[in-house]
DNA sequence: TGGTATAATGGAAGCGGTTCCACGTGGAAC
DNA sequence: GTTCCACGTGGAACCGCTTCCATTATACCA
């Protein structure tokens, strides 16, 4: 049996009181007493409960995070986030991967009654009102990472800007027949991304006075593969884009796939950029829109844990910058695959 | 303030036993009983706190889960079976990502003791002797998953014996200029992958009586990036490899690269074969082992489990077995990027 | 009819912390 | 020399469960 804080205040000569005292840095205890205290504690290899003290201090210490798809590098990525910034903390981190809405729908109706969590942050799961005020209800601060409820605080990049810049660069390169390709901008999950960054391509266009041409946009299940299929299509059509921005990197990457298998040179016949700059975008030599993955998990984790303490007035929103990185499936020379 | 154990009792006219009995689906009270405190919990909103579960039955009803690299596929693989197999159960998963040997020593000497977990799963890392005194010392359950040490149960795969078929099957098809790139054999982390795979490789080749050339293993830190730079490095080489066998598909797929930048062809000028399955590799047809990942995650938290509740008297192994998965890559028709 | 086994139940004690309140002590202020 | 206060300290009560033990009610048997 592991010691408790009795065995100590025995082992120390002192009370229970002063030895949770010295436990907690608190400054009314004198520095004879604190030194006995940490023999005590040392000697005895005491570690103490933190079941105990989350019993104690009504307070679990402990925050649920709700991701979907957690293989997906934009997921994993701001995760990471909220892992290193976690650690940092005195909290918990305990995890649920979502890869169906069933398990969304579940997640969100019994983990805010569980008394289980301080907190709870989902990452680009957009809540119903009804979510919503079933976590209100449950007195329970949720803050959102990569998604929006104006109810909720949130974590966010403005992706419809994300789409124009991505746009507006193949426009500044002279494009004027410029595809997009994305996750379907509607789905069960509710994500938006694809969906603003759709606004932000169609508000790049208009701007330009470049006429939106219906076919010219494609839509299918996340996905390298079903990406490759989706560009195919866009080769294939009589008058072929000469330029594709797709909605993730992923899915760049299965468009570059599709331009290779034609024979197609990149950027000179087909332009390509994608989204999210993923760890090999920069190897393949992707243009790309950049996301801080890991910074939004941070700070997701900083606002969720001030709400905990000090419950703001109203939600938060916090907005991170996206950039424009600029490699060669844009500029200069071909990308590899490419002899040199 | 939420409802305790205490308002249910007066609530429904029963003693606090009652209730906690009812909870728990003991027998032990009657059908009418049991339908007055469900009722009662119903109409208050009951919900039972884990905390005070957790401190009564001085268990904490969590195990902590070490990873190193999450973003990695095959850790987030079998990461993702972990999670599956623990939200099935009452059991909370605490997740602990290690990107440094620092925090992984940090992990490994505070998260034992700390008392707050009735086990631990260490994915991929394989803790030293004196690590694993400290585990038993604190008297923890730890079950390894793609690691090994005598003294702990492991759930592992043969990495000899993929290593081995992958080389076999280019040997199979007449190769027998065979390269192996891989990460460091040694490494801080001491992971083992690579190093068992190249066993398997010396073993296969020794087998058919070709003799082991030291210019054909090359091996640098985990990436596509620097996996292509070595594929470069053998093609370079007066005489250029056949065939290469990757120690993971990431790396593969950094070949592939290097391969198509020459403009060779995949697989009539040189066949590639990975290892993992990860998801795009079916889609790019590449050959490779297929290791379990999701499986061997659900059983790491089995055993696990098991060895919480009924100590085994000594340390099991779980073999999983792996399985080659013969795609284009290696036979039959070119892999794309060649025009169709 | 009394005795006894059995089932259902109430409630105190315990899990291991925190905190509030009471108390003793010593020095400063008058 | 008294009064006052700040400081340091001890310990009971409490957090919300589980469980064991005592008790009562019921049923069954001789």
């Amino acid at each position: 049996m592991s010691p408790t804080i009795y065995d100590v205040a025995r082992h120390a000569g002192v009370g229970v009181g002063t030895v949770s005292r010295v436990l907690n840095d608190s400054p009314r205890v004198s520095e004879t007493t604190r030194q006995k205290v940490l023999a005590a504690i040392e000697e005895l290899d005491y570690h103490p409960s933190p079941i105990a003290k989350r019993l104690s201090l009504r307070k679990t210490f402990t925050i649920g995070v709700i991701t979907p798809f957690f293989t997906r590098p934009a997921f994993v990525g701001r995760l990471r986030g909220v892992e290193a910034a976690l650690t940092e903390s005195e909290y918990d981190l305990v995890l649920y991967n979502v890869e169906t809405t069933d398990k969304r729908d579940a997640c969100f109706r019994q983990l805010p009654t569980s008394q289980r969590f301080d907190g709870l942050l989902l990452i680009a799961l957009p809540p119903t009102d009804e979510d919503v005020a079933h976590f209100h209800q449950a007195g329970i601060p949720v803050v959102l990472i990569d998604a929006y409820h104006p109810a909720l605080s949130h974590v966010v990049i403005d992706d419809v800007k994300g789409g124009y810049m991505a746009t507006r660069h193949l426009i500044e390169l002279g494009h004027t027949r410029i595809a997009y390709i994305s996750d379907p901008l509607e789905s069960p999950f509710r994500f938006t991304s694809s969906l603003h960054r759709y606004q932000g391509y169609r508000q790049a266009l208009d701007e330009a006075g470049i006429p939106f041409r219906p076919e010219y946009h494609r839509w299918a299940e996340h996905g390298e593969e079903q990406a490759r299929d989706m560009a195919r299509h866009l080769l294939n059509l009589a008058e072929p884009p000469t330029a594709i921005f797709a909605a993730s990197d992923t899915q760049a990457i299965g468009a570059m796939e599709a331009i290779r298998e034609r024979g197609l040179r990149i950027p000179q016949d087909v332009a390509l950029v994608g989204y999210d700059d993923i760890e090999v975008s920069r190897y393949l030599g992707l243009t790309t829109i950049r996301q801080p993955f890991f910074e939004t998990g941070v700070k997701g984790v900083e606002v969720l844990l001030q709400a905990i303490d000090h419950p703001p007035a109203g939600p938060l929103r916090i907005e991170f910058p996206v950039e424009l990185i600029s490699r060669r499936s844009t500029l200069g020379d071909a990308v590899s695959p490419e002899p040199r």
